[in-house]
DNA sequence: ATCGTTCAATCATCACTTTGTTGGATTATG
DNA sequence: CATAATCCAACAAAGTGATGATTGAACGAT
């Protein structure tokens, strides 16, 4: 019995900062970020405001922490890929993770979330697969990989939010082959005429 | 002689409402949106804070506004357009908008910028486009539709904000030439194989 | 178990800043 | 000159950080 990582942290810490997290999105549903205040965050979590403060910074520090869960969760399954573009089997892995915390995503990526978070997961792959992309595609030039990893990025992210946004319609193995189509597609217009600035 | 939108706005005003944009745009280089306060743009415009409030509800009021001016630019440019996907002519014309007001581009799409602004740039594509989709790709189901028109966003985004953030190192020419690739070889995976969910 | 003891966790209160709003004085524009 | 635009200053209300005091969970001794 000692999941290492878990620290022994107080019922009072843990409660607490599941209160503030809860109050913060719940909040979020119906306000964006920049309206939201740590008194009001405090008053509905019930806990003092210095409490607040002990623990995070403001309130886009809070969102950063929940977000950041999440982050380490998808971590796990992309930082160990090394393919050229990101599998159908992989997709399908990130898609379910996201599908699992739905609530959490919905908020996240919704209409007052952190457009910026999408990104950051994105860029997990990119030093993953920078030296695969360089061998499959030969000598191509530093700005062609750039664009290449955008472009990866972006349709995954499109296609992420689309989803959530039609309150997942598809299932998470649907969307994969889905992705990795755009994806394949896109990729060759690269393969076959590089940009050449 | 009657530009009928254009109002006949007191050289104060206008001196006004720029010393207050200018101040704004001023400090977004150096802290995001959510840390500038009303107080201090006007300290730095050297303007009284009531007038702000005359004008705008707070910075991100002012900010919208800002956006604004970029959009309708760029909105005369797009709304006209019918095609499936934009072609590389109409790309590079805005390119080209973005480009003349890059100062004002880096802001927007920048660290600290808005990013749903661009999203809502690229949709004025959408309502003129979908029935001509519909066209081309024949009884394609909305889902399908939905998705091609995220991934045609999407790539668009990715593509000007990393023009941007590499600080414009392609030509508007180059770079809807590159983007026109893209989306021409996303699409066609769409015209081939429908989702079928 | 029950009791202290200890120390981290929480709270109550402080001084300060920002926010909207208002009424009236001042200034610039057409 | 008339008046629209701006400034001034004063206000209550709200939010912010930081302080030192208070509480309660954990633990060894009884």
């Amino acid at each position: 019995m000692e999941r290492s990582v878990q620290k022994k942290e107080n019922r009072r810490v843990r409660y607490t900062r599941l209160a503030l997290r809860e109050s913060l999105l719940a909040q979020l549903q119906k306000a964006p970020l920049n309206k939201i205040t740590v008194t009001k965050v405090c008053e509905m979590a019930d806990v003092n405001r210095s409490t607040f403060y002990l623990y995070y910074k403001d309130v886009y520090d809070l969102m950063e922490k929940i977000e950041n869960e999440l982050y380490e969760e998808l971590m796990e399954l992309i930082g160990t890929s090394h393919a050229v573009l990101p599998g159908p089997d992989l997709l399908r892995r990130v898609y379910e993770v996201i599908y699992i915390n739905r609530d959490l995503a919905r908020v996240v990526f919704g209409k007052f979330g952190d457009k910026e978070f999408m990104k950051k997961v994105s860029n997990i792959y990119r030093d993953q697969a920078l030296h695969e992309w360089k061998r499959v595609l030969g000598n191509t030039d530093e700005a062609t990989l750039a664009y290449l990893h955008t472009f990866i990025t972006y349709t995954n992210i499109g296609v992420v939010e689309r989803w959530i946004l039609t309150d997942f319609q598809e299932t998470p193995e649907q969307l994969a082959k889905l992705t990795y189509r755009l994806l394949q597609n896109g990729v060759s217009a690269f393969i076959n005429k590089p940009l050449g600035r």
